[in-house]
DNA sequence: CCAAAAGTGTTGGTTTTACACCCATGG
DNA sequence: CCATGGGTGTAAAACCAACACTTTTGG
């Protein structure tokens, strides 16, 4: 950061002339129905009117870009503390009709149901398919698809799958999980026992019975496991 | 994207009350001397004036982000076309002194013997061992720690080295290259064999001579050999 | 002919993949 | 007792890590 372009000789203050609008735009996926959705808000107002986008809003001068995406995926989902994770700045010139704005992309991970609330400026928030989107405003096809791209492959190398499951869970709902993300099967002796050897689970005392079939042990995420193993694939 | 915050109902044009300054700031990386080496500016005004920092600069309200970085890395070191690439956006609302700064931090790699020029609003650049730094302006130490991070980690999983060296080189200059980087010896039959099985270089029919010993091969970078090999480390 | 740097294969251990049957429960 | 879903082991192949000598040149 220089400060080349301020007029003012001294520094210690800044220029208003070139300040740009910021947005925080956060990609919220969930599963449902056997399905990799995420959350989408339909445009109430012009640009892109009617069209559906993904949840943002601007960045206040007085809060940090995190906390914007915080407070945006609280109003349109109620939840807090939940996976948040920055993807990448979008910043060409044209994306927005309006004028200039940067957006900032997160994206979030929410587990089970969650019920969506619209905000001021939508008509409404559904949860579509990833696999099924309508067209969208802005770039945010390219947001999206880049989102993607990041969650399968934060899959594969951290243990990030599990925010995406409640607080307990079965192994199979996990490969489950990993199955509609990654979109492919995977064999499943062999996730269990990867998973199982990461040492990111732990079982509790339950367990829960799935139709008429053998009741399955219910595990939950050890917190503090550490998320990043280094060079090492958790799945193939 | 949303328009939450602008007070124009129809929400068309842009409120200009919760707009931000954005700097574009560069990371920009070069070997030389057997050592990983950071461009540095001193800074020649307030704040944090005397003190060092990373070269960068206010984002014009008509360009990209990208352009913006770019033309940051021509202004302190005459280089177009070189590796570059976004970081992460780094946006507290206290960083800056002056007030309400977000920066997109980006990290470039630049081959060769590269003169610095100082911006007018620096009184020096100058490399500086990313093993031995001065106290950094704002948060910049965190800038870079991340940029170190992010670089050692694509040369694990991309061919991305290669930016570091000229034109042509020899494969002990690049092993040299990723040892300076990464920090650690590897071995020299197993780097060879992984770097020529990754298929991204390809002979050139010329050599060198380095000293009195056997002349060594020259090889150059494939062009448009994939960057990102999935889920295959290039090294251990 | 010696010093200096380039170049070259093999082996043992580890990791990964592929694959099929028995177990516990509810109806 | 049977249908449903949960749970388990092994063998072959691929991959990775460690390791030392020969080749080519210049002085």
């Amino acid at each position: 950061m220089s400060n080349r372009k301020p007029a003012n000789p001294e520094g210690d203050t800044l220029d208003c002339s070139e300040r740009l609008a910021v947005t925080a735009d956060v990609v919220i996926f969930n599963l449902a129905e056997q399905d990799l959705k995420v959350l989408l808000v339909c445009r109430g107002r012009p640009p892109f009117k009617g069209q559906w986008a993904i949840p943002g809003g601007f960045v206040d001068v007085h809060e940090s870009i995190d906390d914007a995406a915080r407070r945006e995926l609280e109003e349109e989902t109620g939840l807090r503390d939940v996976y948040l994770e920055q993807l990448y700045t979008f910043g060409k010139p044209q994306r927005d009709p309006r004028g200039r704005v940067i957006t900032v992309a997160y994206f979030a991970l929410v587990a089970g149901e969650v019920p969506t609330h619209a905000g001021d400026d939508a008509t409404a928030a559904a949860w579509h398919s990833v696999y099924a989107l309508p067209a969208l405003a802005f770039d945010h096809a390219d947001i999206l698809k880049y989102a993607l791209q990041r969650l399968r492959y934060k899959l594969e190398y951290t243990s990030v799958g599990f925010e995406l499951l409640p607080n307990e869970f079965t192994l199979t709902e996990l490969q489950t999980a990993y199955e509609i993300v990654l979109g492919e099967k995977l064999d499943k002796r062999n996730f269990r026992r990867r998973i199982l050897e990461a040492g990111v689970l732990a079982e509790t005392n339950r367990q829960r019975a799935e139709g008429q079939g053998r009741p399955a042990q219910l595990y939950r995420y050890k917190k503090h496991a550490v998320m990043e193993v280094k060079a090492r694939r958790l799945f193939p």
